[in-house]
DNA sequence: CAATCTCGTGAGTAAAGAAA
DNA sequence: TTTCTTTACTCACGAGATTG
């Protein structure tokens, strides 16, 4: 662990150990094999958020926005957009990043090829796709076996179990949900106006519809959520680890709190820990589904 | 010695079934 | 009706087994 962390760390161990004194008994972390793994898992997932928030603050090169250029990366190209003021391409291009993820070879070639129409012009930009969505389905059932590359592309490992057949399909439902010609703003601005701009309820309320759109099951919608939140698009950030539909997270926190439990009562336990712990609940549903994978012994998350 | 097939594994999404 | 669990399905990959 790096010397800065060791400070947070061992804050977070005396946290946790006083929680499951006053509050609630932890069982998966009574030894202190346990609780130290889940202490650095903890602070792997604070450096994974901060950098996402820290990215949102940086210089960034004009070439991370063009697909056209193998520098192209899809989540510093929402940014850019961001700042010139295009937030429906922002808001897309956060989508696209989270729909295609980043593959350990292929990198971004993806949603690079996808995004930038395999070099043709218009780009699928969000102005080409909310206008016609079956255009783009059905350019991407053209368009397959040269958007495939090999080995040297791919989904994301998040993304793994998607294929380029159903991408129309998801892109199609995920217009539908945003309802041009409402830009994405709109759509955020309301959730949050609804929920008198408690960026958690309005959280929650975006994450139970957009949870409806075809192709973007949990995973997928927590993350698309929890980035808007972390680049500054919309104030928004998680009410909940949202364990309903888990595996890794469940698994994780039913390991911690009791095999008993369902993810509702898991949820607000974990919310009332997270308090404690003074760390969000992305950090918390990230680092229990990296520690469960092996809760005695710290191992890094590679993928 | 390949090339191909066949599981098993891992971590997602979707839908069906069960429970509250 | 909503929530939770279970089951099925998807896709890439690697290890072994099988085939040519």
């Amino acid at each position: 662990m790096r010397p800065r962390d060791l400070d947070r760390a061992s804050a977070i161990d005396k946290a946790l150990t006083e929680y499951s004194i006053d509050s609630r008994n932890l069982p998966g972390i009574s030894r202190p094999e346990e609780r130290h793994a889940l202490v650095e898992q903890i602070i792997e997932s604070l450096r994974r958020v901060e950098f996402a928030r820290r990215l949102g603050e940086s210089d960034i090169s004009p070439r991370r926005g063009d697909p056209a250029d193998a520098m192209f990366d899809p989540l510093r190209a929402a940014i850019l957009r961001m700042r010139q003021g295009e937030t429906d391409e922002a808001y897309w291009l956060v989508y696209l990043f989270i729909y295609f993820g980043r593959h350990p070879v292929g990198g971004w070639s993806y949603v690079r090829r996808i995004y930038g129409a395999l070099g043709a012009r218009p780009w699928w930009t969000w102005a080409e796709v909310a206008v016609n969505p079956a255009q783009f389905c059905e350019w991407m059932l053209d368009h397959q076996a040269d958007i495939r590359d090999g080995a040297r592309s791919g989904f994301g490992n998040h993304r793994k179990y998607e294929s380029l057949r159903k991408v129309g399909d998801g892109v199609e439902s995920y217009v539908r949900w945003v309802a041009p010609p409402r830009a994405h703003d709109e759509l955020f601005a309301a959730a949050r106006e609804r929920h008198n701009g408690d960026p958690r309820a309005a959280f929650g309320y975006l994450y139970k519809s957009l949870l409806r759109v075809d192709r973007f099951g949990r995973v997928a919608t927590f993350d698309y959520l929890c980035m808007v939140g972390k680049l500054g698009f919309s104030q928004i950030e998680p009410d909940t680890p949202h364990l309903g539909g888990a595996t890794g997270p469940l698994r994780g926190a039913r390991l911690l709190v009791g095999a008993d439990m369902s993810p509702s009562q898991l949820d607000q336990i974990l919310l009332d820990l997270g308090a404690k712990l003074g760390v969000g609940m992305q950090v918390i549903e990230d680092s229990l589904c990296n520690w469960q994978k092996s809760p005695n012994r710290f191992r890094p998350f590679r993928g």
